[in-house]
DNA sequence: ATTTAAATTTAGGTCACTCTAACATGGTTT
DNA sequence: AAACCATGTTAGAGTGACCTAAATTTAAAT
């Protein structure tokens, strides 16, 4: 039985990150995305290694890295999935900040298919104001 | 600093489980977890150990175990925050095992403040079933 | 061109959770 | 009561992700 390698949720948070510093300024450096991720430099090297091996990105020792296809594409998903249910949090009325951790912590955990579900309701909120006001004060008040 | 320990997302499951368990059978055991968390009975030995130390349940090798009040109280907490997150999936026609296995995901990464609004919000659907119809069109459109 | 400082990687260790193989316990059967 | 078998535990090892301390490399400053 085949059985396609998943890339592991930590995985996806570095390729994110590489991605968004990638896109932001140019580059991803190692103590960028230490910053970014809350961990030590030498976790970093050794994730960014990782990643390599694995083809997601190309990395030169001492001098940067950058995403293969393959890695650009999994961000792309994973970036896509965090824009859907960040925005569902905020409609549902959660405060910045909690919405961004709780979107960080499960952006990982959700199939394909509940994450579109999500992306229509989203969409369908945005085109019918009136239903969303009427949420919002059900669950404000 | 003082800084509470916060039980791990696995704790979580296992202390899910064996309140599940009790409840539908009247005890837990190792078996019973090894087959409902898809782990071998070592492994629950293990964390059952482990759960112990921390004071979350009692436990007589050979004999059983049982939860204390510490234990219930996060358990029942677990299994709170599950009925609301699915029944929410369920709303939004997310189908039976894809919800399922997308709850036990992101059931342990939601802050109280979040799983609230989500009960919230099931709770005007559930009351407002022309909304929710409108919106399960949309989705399903 | 050296020295210095910053960024990065290597080396070696820890922790949570998992496994397999081997051993222990206790209820059931004869 | 002895042997048997299901259930449960111990021992030892592996993996992924993290850390600190010590090199190493590159870039900047004198």
């Amino acid at each position: 039985m085949i059985h396609l390698k998943k890339e592991t949720s930590r995985l996806e948070d570095y390729l994110e990150a590489i991605y968004r510093l990638s896109h932001d300024k140019g580059y991803a450096s190692t103590v960028d995305l230490s910053d970014m991720l809350n961990v030590k430099p030498p976790t970093v090297s050794g994730m960014v290694g990782n990643l390599a091996n694995k083809g997601y990105l190309v990395h030169e020792p001492y001098r940067g890295m950058k995403l293969t296809e393959k890695g650009e594409k999994v961000a792309r998903s994973v970036i896509s999935r965090h824009g859907i249910i960040s925005e569902f949090l905020s409609m549902i009325g959660v405060e910045e900040t909690t919405a961004h951790q709780d979107t960080e912590g499960i952006e990982h955990y959700i199939q394909p298919i509940t994450v579109h579900k999500i992306a229509r309701l989203v969409e369908f909120l945005r085109k019918n104001p009136k239903h969303l006001k009427a949420i919002r004060d059900y669950i404000e008040r």
